[in-house]
DNA sequence: GTTGACTATCTCAGCGCTAACATGTTTCGC
DNA sequence: GCGAAACATGTTAGCGCTGAGATAGTCAAC
């Protein structure tokens, strides 16, 4: 070995006076070895900075150690949360997460998707169910574990972790009946993007809809959930029905915004007007006065996904769902 | 091929009528091909659905279309934002990142680069110029380029992209101290962690010092920055310290829990009280008031990064810095 | 003392691809 | 119309590792 070679397995099976197939033994603990072997293999790895080739591994064993990751978007705090707690249950394994952000576009999940399943994943980890049918084939043939993500409800490719979203927003139209709020108005994002958005507006709406209730007036965003988005699509609303008693927001980002609003406009939050959030992300229990939302424990999802997946390597027969669930946080604006 | 059977570059150059080595230029757009020899590769690709095995090239070509990110957290938004910079920048190129996040723990950051390094990355990012020992031996031998993101006031390993922080804190002061105020507080957090809260905090004296000032009051809060810290912090601050007429704090999730605590108390912003942050986040620009910061440029520093990367595959004699620079955003808090 | 079970190791082919070189075929200047 | 350059493709030998089986050596059971 010249100064400037990167060691492999050969001079480290050299330097040990075993064979290379030994070496790789030891490396990857398995098959019996004994002890003093071990130890040499072990100081000739130690002596020469010897880090193996997974490249080589992977291709050998056709199976590499990467858990391809997909996530719309890293602006919203949201997936950044999911992505901690993938990292959290790799954190003790061998596998490492290998991460794609797709911008909410399936047509550039399907091209991520394809460069990531080249690394011939152990699974691959995505968002939500929309899907390219082109997507779906390439997971079909591909064999690898799925996980979908946040969604449960539809059916999955063969795992779902999240919650349901529907009946997240219904419980929000129920927890502010219970209340004694009426008059109802919406804030929204783009729900073409985050189609779990729209499927909270729709509990939402049922909830009312049962009791004998109708949203009075609601407004969307034409674009990414925000903070300024939120306060200035709140001040819009209220222009055209000043009479509301209470807004549900797609989502904390919005209703801090409104509540911003709110604070700039000497709206009496709750008194006047109750704002009511989805997420519980910190920034909204960090304000005077507490939102009012719904906890989605983002980072269980991440975590419970990977576990899930881990629990075999190859895909069962039988789909899982898994619901998370989520608590209603009381909170001092609703 | 079988029915169960992923396709080969074999499958395809068979299906063709070419060789294998034909099919491989034709998808790595390398050397002289005949038109149609490519749309017929290019079509018998496409019926077997044929995806690359990424591990067998890599390991042929001894080099992997892959970046190596090294983060040292995700729940601070300005390292997805980094991360979003990196992605955006290589989004039109074949290179993938495969990003590990480190907790703030150069132990944990040594292994991961082990196992990044694995992949035979083309280059690794990393931040801050806090490695071990060990650490810095790998990245030496590898010889894969290397940049340093965040900060810029040491010397790189190979690229350094990011803004002097120390810099920063002395700008912080002197459009303070210009402004009239004179009675300094600080609240700040964990610094043992995060190196570049400290420069800041060092420019900051500096130019309090030179003004013949000094801080008549600090606080550290002893974990991770975030909103409640702020808040909370500040109001410990305050019971000790009631004259000061401005508090800088350790970045904008401190500021904006500051922000919040001064509106529970009745403190009036900037006439009784100036706030000033440190990163420029959305959540600040969007208070009420909003917050008097510095924008740090994180996007910018993650694409500018794989920019220098890209520019050539191997290490130059010449050490770079790029100082991505800052701006002070006025704002309404001070 | 032979058999079988177990332990510890080795040998060897091959994973799917690419680099380097070899070969054959046009094109074009003069 | 000939040689050189440019083009288009084929052949061959690995890259570094792992899986399957082969090969010894050790020990207990009969």
């Amino acid at each position: 070995m010249t100064q400037y070679e990167v060691p492999t397995l050969a001079h480290v099976a050299k330097l040990a006076g075993v064979s290379e197939n030994t070496v790789s033994r030891v490396i990857r603990n398995k098959g019996p070895i004994a002890e003093q072997t071990r130890s040499r293999v072990a100081r000739a790895i130690e002596t020469l900075g010897y880090v193996p080739n997974r490249a080589a591994g992977s291709l050998a064993s056709s199976g590499s150690l990467l858990i391809g990751v997909l996530l719309p978007s890293l602006s919203n705090i949201v997936f950044p949360e999911v992505l901690q707690g993938i990292h959290a249950a790799l954190a003790t394994t061998a596998y490492q997460p290998m991460v794609g952000v797709t911008n909410y576009d399936a047509g550039k999940e399907q091209d991520i998707l394809s460069s990531l399943l080249a690394w011939q994943p152990a699974a691959i980890i995505t968002t939500g169910f929309d899907h390219t049918e082109a997507t779906r084939r390439m997971l079909d043939n591909s064999r690898v574990r799925v996980a979908e993500l946040m969604d449960i409800d539809a059916e999955p490719i063969d795992v779902a972790v999240g919650l349901s979203h529907r009946q997240a927003g219904y419980a929000t139209g129920r927890h502010l009946i219970e209340r004694g709020y009426r008059r109802f108005g919406y804030v929204g994002h783009d729900w073409v993007a985050d189609r779990r958005a729209r499927l909270r507006y729709d509990g939402l709406c049922q909830a009312l809809s049962e009791a004998g209730l109708t949203l009075r007036a609601e407004e969307r965003f034409n674009g990414p959930s925000s903070t300024i988005a939120g306060r200035d699509t709140l001040a819009s609303l209220l222009t055209r029905a000043a009479d509301i008693d209470a807004v549900v927001f797609s989502n904390d980002d919005m209703a801090v915004g409104g509540f911003f609003h709110c604070l700039g406009a000497g709206i009496v939050v709750r008194k006047q007007l109750a704002l009511f959030g989805f997420n519980g992300l910190d920034i909204g229990q960090a304000l005077p006065m507490p939102l009012s939302t719904i906890r989605s424990n983002r980072f269980l999802i991440g975590k419970t996904a990977v576990e899930k997946l881990l629990e075999n390597p190859t895909r069962p027969e039988e789909r899982v769902v898994v619901d998370t669930g989520f608590d209603i946080i009381e909170g001092a604006t609703a």
